[in-house]
DNA sequence: TATATATCGTTAAAAAAATAACAAAGCATA
DNA sequence: TATGCTTTGTTATTTTTTTAACGATATATA
């Protein structure tokens, strides 16, 4: 699968950023940009998006720049953005059923296939048509519905344990919110998020200014 | 108010994880820990971890390591979270709610208090004893009632313009959920989170291995 | 008390990332 | 068509970040 030679993480995490942007243009009606108008609009160098889109081929033109739909859609195909992925949640808290009413999700191919709880008050009930089921039915439904993403919004001490049952059942993407670094065998990427670091990150930032 | 020379964005954003890990160490009775253990436990090289905390004076002690809950507590110092902050979220949407239910940030002295919303159906209505309030209302509220963090979890189009009435009134740190680089003045920090970024890292990573 | 061991703080080296520079190639205009 | 301008892709340089090395200092043990 690995289509391109060892490309940092520094690049890989500015991708979403580039495609956030170029989005946009599109949307606005924007034909072509050139990296310096780029780097003006992102607070990037132009040579820095240069190098990041050389990583993965060249898609401008001298003396043009870059077309912005076609360099949109590149980046889309670079990150995986053009194939549909089928998504469970597990933990139907507040987190959980936030992410599963935003349907911003849907519109970049995630479906949303079904959320697990513990809670007896929620199983049974549903979120824009999506099925609140038992923790304990998870593993069948991975298996029987052809999952490849695993959102994990439950608890702390919870939420290793559910990994685990999500990469047993085959998932190969964890997207983790519980506050802690949950671990998974080498072929299953895990990215975990930690929404109140970025809190404290900020509050730092405020303090030093 | 900045205390050290300038630390590199590189570890302020590592010193969150830090006291994520030194909370929990210390909540089990962990006393003592040397960089090689931390470093074993946090899949960072002890090396840095060392260099790390050296950026803001030596806590450890040559021969025995450092001291659990001493060290935590000079990150949260560090962090600031020694403090409390007041803060308001704008946008009672799905994402605001989560936010508003979620009592851990109490437990790190952030106070959330007051949601602002467009839709009447909402206003008046009340989250753990939070109240939803008229966005109109906001910016004397920030004014009156000494907020120091604004978040923000309105819809994109609305976000640099509910960015610029919380700047207006005085607020210092933004903490934007809103899928848009909001931007602020040299003085005002901000956090722009982007949730889906790290969704599209994730397959980006999947599709890799 | 003396000696061996552990571990930090700090300096040095290596690696990675960002920036700058520039030739090559296309566009635009006369 | 010829000439000047723009802008890329790519190589070189600089800066930043990470890792390694090691003297200094404390602990632990005999």
């Amino acid at each position: 699968m690995a289509k391109y030679n060892k490309v940092s993480e520094a690049v890989i995490r500015r991708l979403p950023k580039y495609y956030r942007y170029l989005k946009d243009m599109e949307k606005n009606g924007v034909q072509r940009i050139s990296s310096r108008e780029l780097s003006d609009k992102m607070g990037l160098t132009a040579s820095q998006i240069r190098q990041d889109f050389n990583c993965f081929g060249g898609f401008g033109q001298q003396g043009y720049g870059y077309n912005v739909s076609e360099l949109c859609n590149e980046i889309r195909k670079i990150l995986g953005l053009h194939k549909n992925y089928n998504v469970i949640i597990a933990g139907a808290g507040n987190l959980g059923q936030a992410l599963a009413n935003y349907i911003g999700f849907e519109r970049e191919g995630f479906y949303i296939k079904a959320i697990f709880d513990v809670n007896p008050r929620l199983i049974g009930m549903s979120i824009r048509g999506i099925q609140i089921m038992d923790i304990d039915a998870m593993k069948d439904f991975i298996t029987n519905n052809d999952i490849q993403v695993g959102v994990v919004c439950v608890p702390k001490d919870k939420a290793q344990e559910v990994t685990n049952q999500m990469v047993e059942s085959g998932i190969k993407s964890i997207w983790n919110f519980a506050p802690i670094d949950v671990e998974t065998p080498d072929d299953v990427a895990v990215e975990n998020v930690h929404l109140s670091d970025t809190l404290y990150t900020l509050v730092y930032k405020m303090n030093e200014i």
